[in-house]
DNA sequence: CGATAAACGAGACGGTACGTCCCGTCTTTGC
DNA sequence: GCAAAGACGGGACGTACCGTCTCGTTTATCG
């Protein structure tokens, strides 16, 4: 329901098609039944293996599939692990998140302490990408994305974006709160997308160059830096 | 003398290696004329074709070098790009920084003003990130390096360290000044390696994930959150 | 009318076939369009790009029938076509045949001549091989019965015996003409079989192996020496 | 050293080859051992599962040997197969041949009665080609030299030839004698390709036809009929 | 005449093999 | 004894077809 490339073209189905050269399958014939067995293989292999030495054909075989099966719907090797990564890695994060108590997905909690709310959810992205199971699949997406635009902006677009997103309202709404109390919480002018990069940059500086490890203190040190800057306040005349 | 494996011993030099079956090649010996082919062939393939398509075959053949030449000297494929990049890569970078006025390898400016002076590196960092030649070589390397643990370390420890260490360097500096004029520029308590990924980590992750553009005004707005906060500065009683 | 494979039973028609999960198709509703169209399509095929490079895909598509329509009423890409050659080439030869003046198909002429009339129609032969129309789908035709031992028989008895069978005529009306004149035009314990092989084996090796151009000359020798022999006319004592 | 395809130049062997892309092996590192153990897979495995399935990968496979090793030096699977059977199957035809008392590759015998020789080479000939190991690969060879010209050619060349060429020298023979009795076996004007065509044509026919079985008592009546013509004598006046 | 069952077009599917590319190792031949 | 050249065993690539198996959609008798 969610794949990566060949869409429908959502309407006029039978339409003349006999001049399209580039073999646009007919999604509605699908088999739903490989389409899981490939997601279920490419993550399992990749949990097993890595990611570098999974092969199409690794996945095509231990998910008992044709290769064409493969080729027919996802371009790549990427394409098809971003896919099962987000339709099944879904699943597992949200029930763990609302185990927590309706974490992330349900919205960054707005207690009216924007730092402690952000300190929150700064450990929690920290915890997950701490998790070993995230943890290459996640990389190797990362990287294959970083390299193949394509790819990256869909990686973005369905894995980040929705994370991203989540921060930029509650940076909005710290800046509408002014209203309310007449004590904004952040600077009146803020851009939340470039708040945002503030705080979720320097872990992923850190995660990806590996150049020191994340912890929960490292979390409550980025927001509070962030919050309220490197300088020292200016003394008081 | 910068290449990154397999190193000469560098000690005990007369021992019988003959009989050694792990084949410790004596980098004494090593092909001055050959090493430089490699490089060249590497950065001209990288930036013709891509690093995908980039082989040890087609390095080799393109600099008239046997493959196990390649193999003998290197371990992997990126290695083989790293090195090359961090010794002819180097150059251009020079030169161009002492145009500008012994800029970066010389250490960021101090001219007392700390936001004019991260100012001023952030947007010459982002011209060379934005600079086409280097673009698709780093994103492979830092691809790579992001998979594989130990190519990441060489990577940050060849390209990176340098660099950042100057952000190091100058903000210590600042946190210094608090004694000769009874106003630090920064925090007192400040984490030099935390503050610099305040200001680098978004730049990284705005160029890594293709979020958005890297302008100069961007990089300024980055500095100024940074330097002074997200949050609005409270009234004083 | 002349498919190669699955007949109808013939016998006991209203039978129970429902259950039958052999699933004999019903040939009185096969679809004469397609049919034809199925022939064109895979003598087109094989006149354009070559016998190996027709598939059972390449056919249908040509002919815009179901794949499946192919394997319900023949069992291989060779069958389908020996069928389109019998049926198609018929055509065309009959009619040149009979523009000649009835040959072939009618029989070889019997003028009493015998040597006169295996000369025609060796010569005949010798031109249909070389109509450049013919030659490939026949080659293709004849190597794959050459391995495959039933369709083999099907090519036999469907394109060679009808032709050879004449030969066996003619050969049998020599012989039996000693009663009229006193004087056989062969020897009396000719077997027609062996005798025609004798004429048309030397034509057939010839083609196939390609050792030499086929050409009228040759016909005639080949009559000359099956009818008089190789050996030299013994002298009388 | 008789392999097939891409011989050396056969002279000035370093020559300006950089400018040639159609990437010639140096066939003098070939390696000896490869090359058997293709032969030997490739004739084992055509004896078991049919020339068919035979594939390239299977007989990589079993030779225990890269695919491209194939590749690099044939053209096609039958190439592959042809140089295993002339090379391989030459050495038990030989040994055999010799085991009866210097038959074929020594030359067909010459008693002085021509008719008793040419029976008996081609009573061999037809148990030769009843030999049920011989049967399967040279028809398999004779299919594919029949559609591929060039293949067929070598067919010709490198198994047929020899042979055939017996034929045609004690024809010869037979045809010079009539210096030293004054009574020639044979036409005095005759044609030994034809000659021959006439003794083997009607063998190849039955057997690639499958009209009928070779036996012995066939062979003769063919050199019979060949030898002293279908027509019956005329009675002298 | 409308029900119904089979043939039909279309093409997705699990597979096999193709012929190519490259890997990293090994061997040969100079220099 | 390093280097160039490149053959080798091996593994994966992405493609082409195989023959089977659904899917709706005609089509053509039969109830």
């Amino acid at each position: 329901m969610a794949d990566s490339v060949p869409n429908v073209p959502s309407g006029a189905p039978g339409s003349s098609r006999a001049l399209d050269s580039s073999r646009v399958p007919d999604s509605s014939r699908r088999s739903e039944r490989s389409r899981r067995a490939i997601h279920d293989a490419a993550l399992a292999l990749v949990g097993e293996v890595g990611y570098a030495k999974t092969t199409v054909e690794g996945i095509a075989a231990r998910a008992g599939v044709g290769k064409q099966t493969i080729y027919r719907w996802w371009p790549s090797r990427a394409a098809v692990l971003l896919d099962a990564f987000v339709e099944r890695g879904d699943r597992p994060a949200r029930s763990a998140g609302e185990a927590e108590g309706g974490s992330e997905p349900a919205g960054i909690p707005d207690t009216g302490d924007l730092e402690a709310d952000l300190k929150l959810v700064l450990r929690a992205t920290v915890d997950q990408i701490n998790d070993p199971v995230f943890e290459m699949p996640t990389r190797a997406l990362a990287a294959e994305g970083i390299v193949n635009a394509e790819l990256g902006a869909e990686f973005v677009r369905r894995l980040l974006e929705p994370q991203l997103h989540l921060y930029v309202d509650r940076l909005r709404a710290a800046a509408s709160r002014t209203d309310t109390d007449g004590v904004a919480a952040v600077r009146p002018d803020l851009d939340p997308r470039i708040a945002l990069e503030l705080l979720v940059g320097p872990l992923a500086h850190r995660w990806l160059l590996r150049t020191a490890p994340l912890t929960h203190a490292y979390a409550d040190t980025v927001v509070e830096y962030a919050l309220y800057g490197l300088a020292r306040p200016r003394p008081r005349p």
